[in-house]
DNA sequence: TTATTTTATGCAATCGATAACATTAATTTT
DNA sequence: AAAATTAATGTTATCGATTGCATAAAATAA
């Protein structure tokens, strides 16, 4: 009841050999039609089932994908891996998931556990401390395991990239509120040691500069991301002598906070003040006050990502030259930053 | 560059057999020291890495764990998922997630897959649309391979479960609403073919029942969960000779819908309706008008998942008692459910 | 000093599937 | 009908690690 049935129980029982099992099931054309037929109704009658970890182990491809994010519980990442999953799993390959809870030292154990599990390539996002991307290169694309970062990137030789135009997303919120009329923007943004985040500064700067605004570094804070800590930076900037009108965050969460800062301190959004967060995470558009925000459709991401991967491992021969995708934000302009009625 | 170091490699530098390279890696004792150092001091400097899939291969033990769920990307699953990652992970474990969408079809395959890539166990929510559990079973449990239910479960002989107490939600989210004066409570309620909703809806009847409330077929309305659902639903609902003063939703989501629609039409919530949801998801109490909620606690069910996972692997001898956990589940009470000030 | 036990190591099989090479049987060519 | 192909199948090594059994060497006992 228990036993597992191989190709040699299904061999002994027609008295013939494993390797003609094997042929037969595996549609070799060197095989007569009388045990072809023979052994397919055999496996079907006997259940059989093939052990793909023998295979793995023969072939050297695990057909599994290791996937490491900071966080599984993150619309963003959980939206990701979904679409990962959705074109990896079509493909026969399964997806290994690892977090990092935005460590070095769990990035790189999950590194290590990863390619000790044999997968056949690491798609991840790099933790905001990373520092030692030379020892994850040595581990995975110089011993010929493909690695692409997806969303939160940085650049090297040999890494394929998927990401969107952060540039992009900084520069059309920032414009948006430029057009609605706000003339003290600021911008809450995200760790300086994420190419991500310093994109989008610099489309923000950008965007001010094409409009003949000044740019002022006080009007620019750094943020973990945290509810709490948008509460804070607004509390900051009104502390300023020209205290700004605006927001362009770079979180959602962050907006989310100044914007509970801001109604309890009593100014009007968007009235009096407008908004604009990052990454549509889907309680934006559940506020009374839907919140502003820039699209990074993830599970557009993912696939694409999942795609990049196995065009990849399928193309001949050894020259993997990188790739880069950059996808088009989208920004959602909803009433934490619409004046007039949308 | 590119080659693997295997124990055959070890053993040809230091001129002996790969057996006592793996016994000097694995700690066996009958060993002596001189030659454990080597062996260690040989695999340190040749960058040895174990190969777990010969590993797995050999010891039948793949340390792999499957995980399925609807979607991955709904806070509840993705919340389990991570505390079944944070879990298993440090035990050795590598989690494998697979995407049923509901539908029983990708739940077979993932099913199918998952054994055929060797797991050492299933962790998963059933779909809303699965019937034939007992072919699961036959391919699982009966095989050997355990087989828990975590959330979604339904009872069955040989796999363990994981569940929050939902009876106890409905039974304590009605409470509440009585307590708080609504005199006509409605229900929106999941799938009948889920005992989560069954188990709530049997909460929601007696706790009216036991407050001397009438139980009204009608005031119970069937949703998939999702937000237009919660609308439509309220429509109905105020078609009704009587039409009810307070809902106890099944779903977030349904209840996000509800509030949204009873806005629309001028009633006021919480002054004239009360509205309690399922799932506390982050969004509940990011609204202005918070939605009271109950939390299922995912990261928590997801490591007790895990942790009866390994008590179930660990257990020496062959009969395995089928463990039944049921969580208490808790109620924010926010402003959607609450006339006077929290 | 010889017999016995202990310790350290090697040999070979195993996990399950595949594939290069070898071999037999069947078919075609001349 | 003999020679040359071709088709179908078997043999065996392989992927990398582990382990029961055998064996040689060393240590202890008699």
């Amino acid at each position: 009841m228990k036993e597992k049935i191989t190709i040699y129980d299904i061999a002994a029982k027609l008295n013939i050999s494993a390797a003609t099992v094997s042929r037969a099931l595996n549609g070799n054309t060197k095989i007569s039609d009388t045990t072809r037929k023979l052994v397919l109704e055999a496996a079907e009658n006997m259940n059989y089932e093939q052990n793909k970890l023998a295979l793995a182990l023969k072939s050297g491809k695990s057909k599994n994908v290791g996937v490491i994010v900071p966080h599984i519980d993150r619309s963003f990442f959980s939206g990701v891996i979904r679409g990962i999953e959705e074109e990896l799993n079509s493909n026969g390959y399964r997806v290994i998931i690892c977090q990092s809870y935005d460590t070095e030292e769990k990035e790189i154990e999950s590194i290590n556990a990863l390619l000790n599990a044999q997968v056949d390539g690491i798609l991840m996002s790099i933790s905001n401390l990373t520092s030692d991307l030379d020892y994850i290169l040595n581990k995975t694309v110089r011993k010929g395991v493909p690695l692409i970062f997806f969303d939160r990137k940085q650049d090297l030789k040999g890494v394929s990239t998927v990401t969107i135009n952060d540039y992009e997303g900084g520069y059309q919120s920032t414009q948006h509120l430029i057009n609605e009329g706000c003339k003290n923007i600021a911008h809450l943004r995200g760790s300086k040691r994420l190419e991500i985040y310093n994109d989008r500064c610099k489309g923000y700067k950008q965007a001010l500069l094409d409009n003949g605004f000044e740019f002022k570094e006080e009007y620019v804070i750094e943020t973990k991301s945290k509810i709490d800590e948008g509460a804070e930076a607004v509390q900051k900037l009104f502390k300023l002598p020209t205290p700004p009108d605006a927001i362009f965050s770079s979180s959602d969460f962050v907006a989310l906070g100044a914007i509970k800062e801001l109604k309890k301190m009593g100014v009007k959004v968007p009235e009096e003040f407008s908004v604009v967060g990052f990454g549509n995470d889907p309680f934006t558009q559940f506020m009374e006050l839907s919140i502003s925000s820039v699209d990074q459709f993830p599970t557009e991401m993912g696939k694409i990502t999942a795609k990049v991967f196995l065009e990849q491992i399928n193309s001949p021969g050894e020259i993997k030259i990188e790739k880069k995708v950059v996808l088009t934000p989208k920004l959602w302009i909803r009433k934490s930053s619409t004046k007039k009625d949308v």
